[in-house]
DNA sequence: ATAGTAAAAGACATTATTGTCCGCTACTAA
DNA sequence: TTAGTAGCGGACAATAATGTCTTTTACTAT
């Protein structure tokens, strides 16, 4: 479905806007350990994610990722799934024809649109906030 | 969503079972200028379904790949799906956890299994012969 | 100011996927 | 029986994805 890359991100996403619900500010090691992902392959996933603004960094001591207060509750899975993966999962045609093109739909063009709307609706529609609670909660878990 | 391997072998598996209605073998070189896939590529992918018993195959002049009259209809995508990229889409967890375990959850598992559920009804109750018979009435296309 | 810290950036290594090539085998038709 | 055909199988090549390492940059606390 997502890339591993793109995995990483959510998870490492989720474990940021939990901790900055704390107020906290994470290392790249506390975060890599908490969401089980290699450090360094990580490390390139949260630039990408910051060039992107969907996250902050701070560097020095003291310094690491977090997410700004105003969109602790805004940024949601396609943000973070577009970032990484770009668009191909809203765009590409199912069966890997030049383009999905209604006009011109391979076979399963029609059945492909109702699963990825439904994925598209399912992204946009669920925060990182809501996804970070569960983990509070201890309802959901990060690695394993 | 689905590898390159699995995409071909969907749109090669389609005008197989077009030209099965037909009472035609077709040759591995038909069927990648038809669904334009690289040759020899395709004849890997081609052997695997033969392995798995989806489809048949005849060696010799006259030879080629087919699909047996009765299986015609019974044929469906979740059969080509599992013989190509396995079982993944079925059982991975959407984040990449070591196991997708109800049990323990990761935080978008609930959501996942929405759409996963929707994507594997679909895939088992789209038949070949149907997606075939798009192609046929000029409805759907294989390429471009 | 300076030493220490943590992220950024770029080069590099490994692995998986995709794709190609070629000799071998089975088959058919003449 | 033999020549030609077409899929099979294994080895190989190219590319993309994943993962690592090292140096540089920015920052902060002392
Ligand atoms: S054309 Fe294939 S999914 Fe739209
Ligand atoms: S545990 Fe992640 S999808 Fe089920």
């Amino acid at each position: 479905m997502f890339s591993k890359a793109c995995k990483y991100g959510i998870r490492s996403v989720i474990y940021i806007t939990k901790q900055s619900q704390l107020g906290r500010k994470v290392g790249l090691k506390e975060i890599a350990k908490a969401v089980d992902s290699p450090e360094a392959f990580t490390a390139k996933i949260l630039q990408k994610l910051c060039r992107s603004k969907i996250i902050k960094s701070e560097k020095g001591p003291t310094g690491g990722f977090f997410i700004d207060e105003d969109k602790l509750h805004s940024v949601c899975l396609s943000h973070v799934v577009s970032t990484i993966d770009g668009d191909t999962v809203y765009n590409d045609c199912g069966l890997g024809m030049k383009s999905c093109n209604p006009k011109k739909p391979c076979p399963v063009h029609n059945q492909f649109m109702v699963i990825r709307n439904n994925l598209k609706t399912m992204l946009e529609t669920t925060t990182m906030h809501s996804l970070a609670s569960g983990v509070k909660s201890g309802l959901t878990f990060l690695k394993r």
